[in-house]
RNA sequence: CGCGGGGUGGAGCAGUAUGGUAGCUCGUCGGGCUCAUAACCCGAAGGUCAGUGGUUCAAAUCCGCUCCCCGCAA
Protein backbone atom coordinates (compact mmCIF):
# COMPACT_ATOMS: atom_id res chain seq x y z
CA UNK A 1 0.00 0.00 0.00
CA UNK A 2 1.29 3.25 -1.03
CA UNK A 3 1.04 5.93 1.76
CA UNK A 4 1.85 9.67 1.75
CA UNK A 5 2.18 10.33 5.67
CA UNK A 6 1.55 13.74 6.99
CA UNK A 7 2.85 14.87 10.52
CA UNK A 8 4.93 17.88 11.94
CA UNK A 9 5.68 17.42 15.69
CA UNK A 10 7.26 14.90 17.74
CA UNK A 11 3.60 13.11 18.26
CA UNK A 12 3.62 11.92 14.79
CA UNK A 13 6.94 10.33 14.54
CA UNK A 14 6.44 7.15 16.39
CA UNK A 15 3.34 6.49 14.28
CA UNK A 16 6.17 7.12 10.98
CA UNK A 17 8.22 4.76 12.55
CA UNK A 18 5.57 2.21 12.91
CA UNK A 19 4.58 2.35 9.09
CA UNK A 20 7.65 1.88 7.90
CA UNK A 21 8.67 -1.21 10.38
CA UNK A 22 5.25 -2.71 9.11
CA UNK A 23 6.26 -2.56 5.75
CA UNK A 24 4.19 0.15 4.56
CA UNK A 25 5.27 1.59 0.99
CA UNK A 26 5.65 5.56 2.37
CA UNK A 27 6.31 7.13 -0.68
CA UNK A 28 6.53 10.66 0.76
CA UNK A 29 6.12 12.76 3.76
CA UNK A 30 4.77 16.19 4.24
CA UNK A 31 5.33 18.35 6.66
CA UNK A 32 5.27 22.10 7.82
CA UNK A 33 7.57 24.51 6.48
CA UNK A 34 10.83 24.64 8.49
CA UNK A 35 10.65 27.62 11.10
CA UNK A 36 13.40 29.79 12.65
CA UNK A 37 13.77 28.03 16.34
CA UNK A 38 15.95 28.78 19.43
CA UNK A 39 17.78 31.37 20.97
CA UNK A 40 19.90 32.34 18.22
CA UNK A 41 17.10 32.29 15.14
CA UNK A 42 18.33 29.07 13.42
CA UNK A 43 15.64 27.55 11.04
CA UNK A 44 14.70 24.22 12.05
CA UNK A 45 13.70 20.98 11.06
CA UNK A 46 10.29 19.71 12.33
CA UNK A 47 10.74 16.39 14.28
CA UNK A 48 8.89 14.49 11.41
CA UNK A 49 10.99 16.01 8.74
CA UNK A 50 14.64 14.78 10.93
CA UNK A 51 12.36 11.56 11.31
CA UNK A 52 12.00 11.35 7.40
CA UNK A 53 15.16 12.49 5.86
CA UNK A 54 17.06 9.54 7.96
CA UNK A 55 15.30 7.19 6.50
CA UNK A 56 15.51 8.66 3.10
CA UNK A 57 12.38 9.71 2.27
CA UNK A 58 10.72 12.22 -0.06
CA UNK A 59 9.80 14.98 2.15
CA UNK A 60 7.51 18.23 1.14
CA UNK A 61 6.73 21.10 2.99
CA UNK A 62 3.98 23.60 1.24
CA UNK A 63 3.23 26.88 2.56
CA UNK A 64 -0.40 25.91 1.75
CA UNK A 65 -1.93 22.82 1.20
CA UNK A 66 -5.55 24.37 -0.21
CA UNK A 67 -4.14 25.20 -3.70
CA UNK A 68 -4.20 23.13 -6.80
CA UNK A 69 -0.37 22.76 -7.11
CA UNK A 70 -0.69 20.89 -3.53
CA UNK A 71 -3.24 18.88 -4.70
CA UNK A 72 -1.75 18.04 -8.17
CA UNK A 73 1.44 17.60 -6.33
CA UNK A 74 -0.49 14.22 -4.11
CA UNK A 75 -2.34 13.10 -7.47
CA UNK A 76 1.40 12.95 -9.03
CA UNK A 77 2.10 11.11 -6.39
CA UNK A 78 -0.58 8.68 -6.33
CA UNK A 79 -0.90 7.12 -3.10
CA UNK A 80 -3.55 4.70 -1.83
CA UNK A 81 -4.10 6.49 1.70
CA UNK A 82 -2.91 9.47 3.35
CA UNK A 83 -2.08 8.98 7.25
CA UNK A 84 -2.33 12.12 9.34
CA UNK A 85 -1.27 12.84 12.70
CA UNK A 86 -0.81 16.23 14.17
CA UNK A 87 0.15 18.02 10.88
CA UNK A 88 -1.32 21.14 11.55
CA UNK A 89 -3.55 21.91 8.95
CA UNK A 90 -6.75 21.53 7.56
CA UNK A 91 -6.93 19.26 4.23
CA UNK A 92 -9.09 20.60 1.69
CA UNK A 93 -11.33 18.19 -0.24
CA UNK A 94 -9.54 18.08 -3.27
CA UNK A 95 -6.52 16.60 -1.72
CA UNK A 96 -8.84 14.05 0.57
CA UNK A 97 -10.45 12.84 -2.11
CA UNK A 98 -7.29 11.83 -4.00
CA UNK A 99 -6.10 8.26 -2.77
CA UNK A 100 -8.58 5.61 -2.73
CA UNK A 101 -8.97 4.66 0.62
CA UNK A 102 -9.41 8.20 1.61
CA UNK A 103 -7.30 9.81 4.74
CA UNK A 104 -6.83 8.14 8.41
CA UNK A 105 -5.90 10.48 11.34
CA UNK A 106 -4.58 9.60 14.84
CA UNK A 107 -5.60 11.94 17.20
CA UNK A 108 -4.97 12.56 21.02
CA UNK A 109 -8.09 12.05 22.77
CA UNK A 110 -11.48 10.10 22.54
CA UNK A 111 -13.55 12.02 20.04
CA UNK A 112 -15.46 13.97 19.96
CA UNK A 113 -14.16 15.06 23.16
CA UNK A 114 -11.05 17.30 22.75
CA UNK A 115 -11.33 18.28 19.15
CA UNK A 116 -8.95 20.50 17.82
CA UNK A 117 -5.17 21.52 18.33
CA UNK A 118 -4.19 20.80 22.14
CA UNK A 119 -6.23 17.71 23.52
CA UNK A 120 -3.59 16.11 25.41
CA UNK A 121 -2.94 19.45 27.25
CA UNK A 122 -6.34 20.44 27.66
CA UNK A 123 -7.28 17.01 29.29
CA UNK A 124 -4.76 17.59 32.07
CA UNK A 125 -5.88 21.07 32.50
CA UNK A 126 -9.61 20.28 32.98
CA UNK A 127 -8.89 17.14 35.16
CA UNK A 128 -9.66 14.37 33.25
CA UNK A 129 -8.99 11.05 34.52
CA UNK A 130 -9.26 8.98 31.13
CA UNK A 131 -7.94 10.30 27.90
CA UNK A 132 -6.83 8.14 24.90
CA UNK A 133 -6.67 7.50 21.06
CA UNK A 134 -9.06 8.03 18.28
CA UNK A 135 -8.02 7.28 14.48
CA UNK A 136 -10.59 8.70 12.19
CA UNK A 137 -11.20 9.21 8.56
CA UNK A 138 -10.78 12.75 8.19
CA UNK A 139 -13.00 14.93 6.24
CA UNK A 140 -12.74 18.58 5.83
CA UNK A 141 -13.87 20.22 9.20
CA UNK A 142 -11.78 19.87 12.49
CA UNK A 143 -11.55 16.30 13.77
CA UNK A 144 -15.20 15.82 12.89
CA UNK A 145 -14.46 12.59 10.81
CA UNK A 146 -16.13 9.37 11.32
CA UNK A 147 -14.03 7.16 14.01
CA UNK A 148 -12.60 3.86 13.66
CA UNK A 149 -10.81 2.44 16.69
CA UNK A 150 -10.21 4.17 19.99
CA UNK A 151 -7.79 3.02 23.04
CA UNK A 152 -8.15 4.80 26.12
CA UNK A 153 -5.42 5.19 29.21
CA UNK A 154 -5.64 6.56 32.31
CA UNK A 155 -4.37 10.04 34.03
CA UNK A 156 -2.98 9.84 37.27
CA UNK A 157 -3.14 12.83 39.64
CA UNK A 158 1.06 13.79 38.96
CA UNK A 159 0.96 13.33 35.21
CA UNK A 160 2.03 16.30 32.96
CA UNK A 161 1.44 16.79 29.50
CA UNK A 162 4.91 15.71 28.68
CA UNK A 163 4.54 12.46 29.93
CA UNK A 164 1.02 12.04 28.85
CA UNK A 165 2.36 13.37 24.87
CA UNK A 166 4.68 10.96 25.33
CA UNK A 167 2.62 7.78 26.10
CA UNK A 168 -0.13 9.09 23.79
CA UNK A 169 2.24 9.26 20.83
CA UNK A 170 3.32 6.11 21.45
CA UNK A 171 0.05 4.40 21.86
CA UNK A 172 -1.02 6.70 18.67
CA UNK A 173 1.18 3.94 16.07
CA UNK A 174 -0.26 1.28 18.27
CA UNK A 175 -3.50 2.25 17.21
CA UNK A 176 -2.84 3.44 13.72
CA UNK A 177 -1.17 0.07 13.51
CA UNK A 178 -4.36 -2.11 13.93
CA UNK A 179 -6.92 0.35 11.97
CA UNK A 180 -4.60 -0.36 8.89
CA UNK A 181 -4.74 -3.87 9.42
CA UNK A 182 -8.57 -3.70 9.39
CA UNK A 183 -8.47 -1.31 6.90
CA UNK A 184 -7.10 -3.97 4.55
CA UNK A 185 -8.75 -6.81 5.79
CA UNK A 186 -12.01 -4.84 5.53
CA UNK A 187 -13.28 -4.99 8.71
CA UNK A 188 -12.90 -1.84 9.70
CA UNK A 189 -16.43 0.34 11.09
CA UNK A 190 -16.93 3.87 10.80
CA UNK A 191 -18.94 5.54 13.92
CA UNK A 192 -20.23 9.01 13.23
CA UNK A 193 -19.39 11.85 15.58
CA UNK A 194 -21.92 13.07 18.14
CA UNK A 195 -21.73 16.70 17.83
CA UNK A 196 -23.52 17.77 20.74
CA UNK A 197 -20.83 15.82 22.76
CA UNK A 198 -17.80 17.55 21.20
CA UNK A 199 -15.24 19.84 22.77
CA UNK A 200 -12.50 21.84 21.52
CA UNK A 201 -8.90 22.17 22.61
CA UNK A 202 -7.42 25.15 21.31
CA UNK A 203 -3.84 26.06 20.66
CA UNK A 204 -1.91 26.64 23.78
CA UNK A 205 -0.49 30.38 24.30
CA UNK A 206 1.49 31.29 26.71
CA UNK A 207 -1.22 33.35 27.96
CA UNK A 208 -3.25 30.06 29.18
CA UNK A 209 -0.11 29.39 32.12
CA UNK A 210 -0.98 32.77 34.08
CA UNK A 211 -2.43 31.61 37.50
CA UNK A 212 -5.49 32.29 39.01
CA UNK A 213 -4.85 31.74 42.73
CA UNK A 214 -8.34 32.43 43.34
CA UNK A 215 -9.01 29.25 41.63
CA UNK A 216 -9.04 25.91 43.55
CA UNK A 217 -5.19 24.02 44.39
CA UNK A 218 -6.96 21.52 42.43
CA UNK A 219 -7.74 23.28 39.12
CA UNK A 220 -4.10 24.90 39.63
CA UNK A 221 -2.20 21.74 39.89
CA UNK A 222 -3.58 20.75 36.83
CA UNK A 223 -3.27 24.12 35.34
CA UNK A 224 0.76 23.39 36.16
CA UNK A 225 0.94 19.94 34.91
CA UNK A 226 -0.91 20.36 31.51
CA UNK A 227 1.36 22.99 30.43
CA UNK A 228 4.24 21.41 31.41
CA UNK A 229 6.44 21.28 29.53
CA UNK A 230 5.42 23.82 27.17
CA UNK A 231 4.19 26.82 27.65
CA UNK A 232 4.77 26.42 31.47
CA UNK A 233 2.16 27.76 34.20
CA UNK A 234 3.95 31.31 35.74
CA UNK A 235 2.79 33.60 38.76
CA UNK A 236 4.54 36.74 39.78
CA UNK A 237 6.62 37.12 43.09
CA UNK A 238 8.01 40.56 43.98
CA UNK A 239 7.61 41.74 40.44
CA UNK A 240 9.82 38.75 38.95
CA UNK A 241 7.87 36.36 37.16
CA UNK A 242 8.31 32.95 38.63
CA UNK A 243 7.83 29.96 36.62
CA UNK A 244 6.61 26.96 38.41
CA UNK A 245 7.24 23.31 37.52
CA UNK A 246 5.96 21.00 40.18
CA UNK A 247 3.50 21.34 42.65
CA UNK A 248 1.07 18.63 44.70
CA UNK A 249 -2.11 19.86 45.87
CA UNK A 250 -1.44 20.10 50.09
CA UNK A 251 -5.22 20.24 50.91
CA UNK A 252 -8.66 21.16 49.48
CA UNK A 253 -10.09 22.90 52.46
CA UNK A 254 -11.44 26.20 52.87
CA UNK A 255 -9.62 28.88 54.66
CA UNK A 256 -9.86 32.89 55.14
CA UNK A 257 -6.72 33.36 53.25
CA UNK A 258 -6.03 35.68 50.45
CA UNK A 259 -5.81 33.60 47.56
CA UNK A 260 -2.04 33.84 46.92
CA UNK A 261 -0.91 34.40 49.63
CA UNK A 262 2.72 32.18 50.81
CA UNK A 263 2.12 30.01 54.10
CA UNK A 264 5.23 28.20 54.68
CA UNK A 265 8.71 28.42 53.24
CA UNK A 266 10.77 24.98 53.69
CA UNK A 267 13.29 22.97 51.84
CA UNK A 268 9.94 20.84 51.36
CA UNK A 269 8.24 23.52 49.30
CA UNK A 270 6.49 26.93 49.11
CA UNK A 271 2.80 26.36 50.55
CA UNK A 272 0.29 28.46 48.89
CA UNK A 273 -2.92 29.62 49.86
CA UNK A 274 -5.70 29.31 46.89
CA UNK A 275 -9.34 30.53 46.51
CA UNK A 276 -10.01 26.87 47.88
CA UNK A 277 -6.97 24.41 49.31
CA UNK A 278 -3.41 24.76 49.59
CA UNK A 279 -0.89 23.98 46.94
CA UNK A 280 2.59 22.98 47.73
CA UNK A 281 5.26 24.10 44.77
CA UNK A 282 8.39 22.29 44.67
CA UNK A 283 10.50 23.25 41.49
CA UNK A 284 10.07 26.94 40.27
CA UNK A 285 12.65 29.22 38.05
CA UNK A 286 13.16 32.51 37.62
CA UNK A 287 14.10 34.25 34.05
CA UNK A 288 17.63 33.75 33.94
CA UNK A 289 18.04 31.23 36.18
CA UNK A 290 17.56 27.33 35.43
CA UNK A 291 14.74 26.26 37.36
CA UNK A 292 15.56 24.06 40.77
CA UNK A 293 13.99 22.57 43.50
CA UNK A 294 12.81 24.88 46.16
CA UNK A 295 15.11 23.89 48.53
CA UNK A 296 18.01 24.93 46.17
CA UNK A 297 16.35 28.23 45.74
CA UNK A 298 15.80 29.53 49.08
CA UNK A 299 19.24 28.90 49.77
CA UNK A 300 20.64 31.76 48.26
CA UNK A 301 17.20 33.53 48.05
CA UNK A 302 14.78 35.23 50.40
CA UNK A 303 10.75 34.47 50.34
CA UNK A 304 8.75 35.59 53.48
CA UNK A 305 5.49 33.82 54.95
CA UNK A 306 2.57 36.68 54.12
CA UNK A 307 4.17 37.72 51.28
CA UNK A 308 1.64 37.54 47.92
CA UNK A 309 2.03 35.71 44.56
CA UNK A 310 0.21 37.46 41.50
C1' C B 1 24.43 38.89 12.89
C1' G B 2 16.90 39.27 16.67
C1' C B 3 16.82 41.33 22.35
C1' G B 4 18.49 40.26 27.28
C1' G B 5 20.43 37.67 32.01
C1' G B 6 23.99 34.16 33.78
C1' G B 7 28.64 30.56 34.72
C1' U B 8 32.35 32.07 42.06
C1' G B 9 33.84 25.23 47.50
C1' G B 10 28.58 19.83 46.81
C1' A B 11 23.72 23.47 46.15
C1' G B 12 21.81 28.60 45.77
C1' C B 13 23.77 33.50 45.85
C1' A B 14 27.05 38.20 47.12
C1' G B 15 31.59 40.39 45.60
C1' U B 16 32.88 43.00 39.48
C1' A B 17 31.12 50.90 38.34
C1' U B 18 36.55 52.49 42.27
C1' G B 19 41.84 45.69 40.38
C1' G B 20 45.05 44.59 46.31
C1' U B 21 43.95 38.16 52.05
C1' A B 22 37.57 34.17 48.75
C1' G B 23 32.34 36.07 51.54
C1' C B 24 26.92 34.65 52.81
C1' U B 25 22.86 31.02 53.40
C1' C B 26 22.39 25.76 53.08
C1' G B 27 24.54 20.96 52.78
C1' U B 28 28.66 17.54 54.31
C1' C B 29 32.02 15.77 58.28
C1' G B 30 33.51 16.02 63.65
C1' G B 31 32.13 17.56 68.57
C1' G B 32 28.47 19.60 72.23
C1' C B 33 23.39 20.38 74.32
C1' U B 34 18.84 17.36 74.66
C1' C B 35 14.30 12.11 76.52
C1' A B 36 14.80 13.44 71.40
C1' U B 37 15.23 16.18 66.70
C1' A B 38 14.72 18.26 60.62
C1' A B 39 15.90 22.72 66.35
C1' C B 40 20.17 25.12 68.96
C1' C B 41 25.73 25.82 70.12
C1' C B 42 31.11 24.98 68.77
C1' G B 43 34.65 23.46 65.15
C1' A B 44 36.51 21.47 60.36
C1' A B 45 37.02 20.05 55.40
C1' G B 46 36.02 21.70 50.60
C1' G B 47 37.44 26.92 45.32
C1' U B 48 43.22 26.62 39.20
C1' C B 49 36.28 32.41 40.61
C1' A B 50 33.57 28.31 32.98
C1' G B 51 37.94 28.10 29.42
C1' U B 52 41.65 30.80 26.82
C1' G B 53 44.85 34.94 25.33
C1' G B 54 46.10 40.01 26.79
C1' U B 55 46.86 44.67 30.08
C1' U B 56 49.19 45.21 35.10
C1' C B 57 53.83 45.06 40.37
C1' A B 58 49.00 42.68 41.16
C1' A B 59 42.86 40.26 37.76
C1' A B 60 36.80 36.84 40.15
C1' U B 61 37.10 42.23 38.99
C1' C B 62 39.64 45.63 32.97
C1' C B 63 40.07 44.14 27.33
C1' G B 64 39.74 40.15 23.18
C1' C B 65 38.08 35.26 21.73
C1' U B 66 35.70 30.28 22.78
C1' C B 67 32.38 26.91 25.28
C1' C B 68 27.96 26.01 28.25
C1' C B 69 23.04 27.46 30.84
C1' C B 70 18.52 30.44 31.00
C1' G B 71 14.35 34.32 29.92
C1' C B 72 11.92 37.08 25.79
C1' A B 73 10.78 36.57 20.81
C1' A B 74 9.49 32.75 17.17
Amino acid sequence: MRIVFMGTPEFAVPSLDMLLKEGYEVVAVVTQPDKPKGRGKKMCFPPVKEYAIKQGIEVLQPDKVKTSDFADKIKEINPDLLVTAAYGKILPKSVLDIPKYGCINVHGSLLPKYRGAAPIQWSIINGEKVTGITTMFTDVGMDTGDMLLKESIEINEHMTAGELHDKLSVLGAEVLKVTLQKLEDGSLVRTPQSDSEATYASMMTKEIGLIDWTKSSKEIHNLIRGTNPWPGSYTYYSGEKMKIWLTSVMSEDEHNLKAGTICNVSKDGIIVACGIGKLIIKEVQFECCRRMCVEDYICGHKMDEGEVFG
